[in-house]
DNA sequence: ATGAAAGCGCTAACAA
DNA sequence: TTGTTAGCGCTTTCAT
């Protein structure tokens, strides 16, 4: 019946600062200052109380702390899944570029939400940062969500998304030279002695969009004309390639090469091929794009363009901590690097 | 020098409860009601106020109102990074299960922190629940941390582990059954009429030792020895692949075989095999172990024991929310099939 | 060097 | 139906 009926029987009540005072003997005020290392503070009383405070596993509340203080070390990262093309968390360098983004997090004593949006609800996004949860937002996977990025970034949500630079934009992005990469693939096919250079990719995707510029550099550079037969738009998946190399053998015209815009995508084509009866890279030499881990273990050791993913997640992290902290930024393009395997 | 002056000039004060009930010309209370939908609110005043706020993009602030509540709907999964065997957030599987927990998670309302800590400072998974960050921990990667784990569940912290169950466990597992996976595999490569079955993997990771069993006892079941020369204790890395390979070619022993405990491991064999003449399947056959995304782009196809990864979040997640609640939960195991390809 | 008291942004008795 | 008030666990003036 008195007050003390009110606390629930089975779950035995987590410790907190007040538990730690009573049983030093001090206020609360005293712990605070000792767990924050004030210099207020006794020194012998300082290690008392840390030691109670290990000994008995307490350790601050963070969300409590962060309330009174009105800070938040953390920091949410997003990955839409397009309902349509299915490539979400499964795409290995996606999941590559999250692990450097947890490390560069880590290192500086961030936390890292992770959670996972459908691309209609992309707003979800920004409820992250309004409701506190997190400082600020890294979106993985630009797709065609420019529209509701740039409204995003006008309200002032920190968010910087990996994807490429383009017109009009409001929101930061990071990414890696997609021309350059594109640029880089066809120039080194080109140099190969190729002639037919085939493009997979599904040019609606301004990172696509970019490597195909790239693509009709190199080609123009050599003096070879770019022939709409040999530029397939497949998605990002297996079913992409398949259709990719099925259309391409249809339409009966000559190639030999492919500029895939993923390796996954160049995984799937250099399979088919071989199912044709056509040789890698004798027949068909093939450049991929992400450089995955696999890549190397492929047969052949699939050629590929590498995205610097280590400074990626470091070139996410701190323009999101910049623009939490109220600074501007500009966008940043990392540089991308031929690695010419056995597939070309 | 009014109180006026203590706002920040530069920053622009995040929108809170207060000002919506300002504006609203209504009390805080009124506005919590109307956004927690409370029956207490009239229709007409809640629709006014939830208009207002989404108009003004204001969300309750999430940190306040679990402190108040005394609640937190998020979840920490915890990556242990071996320093030594250098395994981390790149391996395609343990990605593939971040994945699926974050589907889980999502799929009950819940966040997900992401966490990488070293192996050595493995408490810090504790820490992320004594400070009341996360209701709970999911740990991925069992490795050699049983003691550790111990210790965390003995004081009560709500973690599960993916990984094997073994004697005087306190902690909860999931995991899939590596014993039948074990068995599956070689049984399979016994049915293919292999002779000579060779063992990669470092059992002493428990889940590699169960693994070890299943082998030997499909051996045993088909009146085949188990020959300490065909066993090697490979890591999970390219190097331990290349490591097995080696030392198999150079001792000298026949074998047309090889299941190897991770698709990785299987990968880089076939490759080195390749590379010393032998053909794959012919000369020798392979099985791998995981079933990653990129087993069946390989070449050959890989033959592997498919863990069940969406069932794996799903169980890890239930196992987790259960322990947060006071409720006790035991290990689970999760069925392993056989997907044979074209390595074996 | 330490404690008392106010308050971070929110919710829920309780009162009206 | 709505407002007033107390308090979630912590930090920090201000006083001592």
């Amino acid at each position: 019946m008195t007050k003390k009926a009110s606390s629930e029987s089975k779950d035995q009540r987590r410790l907190q600062m007040a538990d730690i005072a009573r049983l030093a003997g001090v206020s609360t005020s005293t712990v605070s200052r000792a767990l924050s290392k004030s210099p207020l503070i006794g020194e012998e009383t300082r290690q008392r109380i840390e030691a109670l405070a290990k000994s008995l596993n307490y350790s601050i509340n963070v969300g409590a702390q962060n309330l009174r203080l009105k800070q938040n070390k953390t920091v949410a990262v997003v990955v839409p899944f397009d309902t349509a093309s299915h490539q979400h968390l499964s795409d290995p360098f996606f999941l590559g570029i999250i692990g450097s983004i947890a490390d560069a997090l880590t290192e500086r004593g961030y936390d890292m939400l992770l959670t996972r949006v459908s691309a209609e609800e992309l707003d979800a996004a920004a409820q992250i940062y309004d409701t506190g949860r997190a400082i600020g937002v890294i979106l993985i996977g630009q797709w065609r969500h420019h529209d509701q990025l740039n409204q995003m970034a006008a309200r002032k949500v920190p968010i910087v998304v990996w994807g490429a630079q383009i017109p009009q934009q409001l929101y930061v992005t990071v990414g890696s030279d997609n021309v350059a990469g594109g640029r880089l693939a066809c120039q080194h096919l080109i140099d190969a002695g190729k002639k037919r250079i085939a493009f997979f990719g599904d040019t609606q995707l301004p990172e696509v969009a970019h490597r195909y510029q790239g693509y009709c550099q190199a080609l123009q550079a050599a003096g070879m004309a770019v022939d709409p037969n040999l530029v397939l738009s497949a998605a990002f998946t297996e079913e992409g390639g398949r259709w990719a190399v099925e259309t391409l053998l249809s339409r009966g015209v000559t190639f030999d090469a492919v500029f895939a815009c993923s390796d996954l995508l160049a995984m799937t084509a250099i399979n088919l091929f071989r199912a044709s009866g056509l040789a890698v890279p004798q027949d068909v030499a093939v450049v991929g794009y992400d450089d995955i881990a696999l890549a190397r273990y492929f047969h052949p050791p699939l050629s590929t363009i590498r995205q610097p993913i280590a400074a990626a997640g470091e070139a996410l992290v701190s323009a999101v901590l910049a623009l939490s902290e109220q600074n501007t930024t500009g966008p940043q393009l990392l540089e991308t690097t031929l690695v010419a395997r056995q597939s070309s």
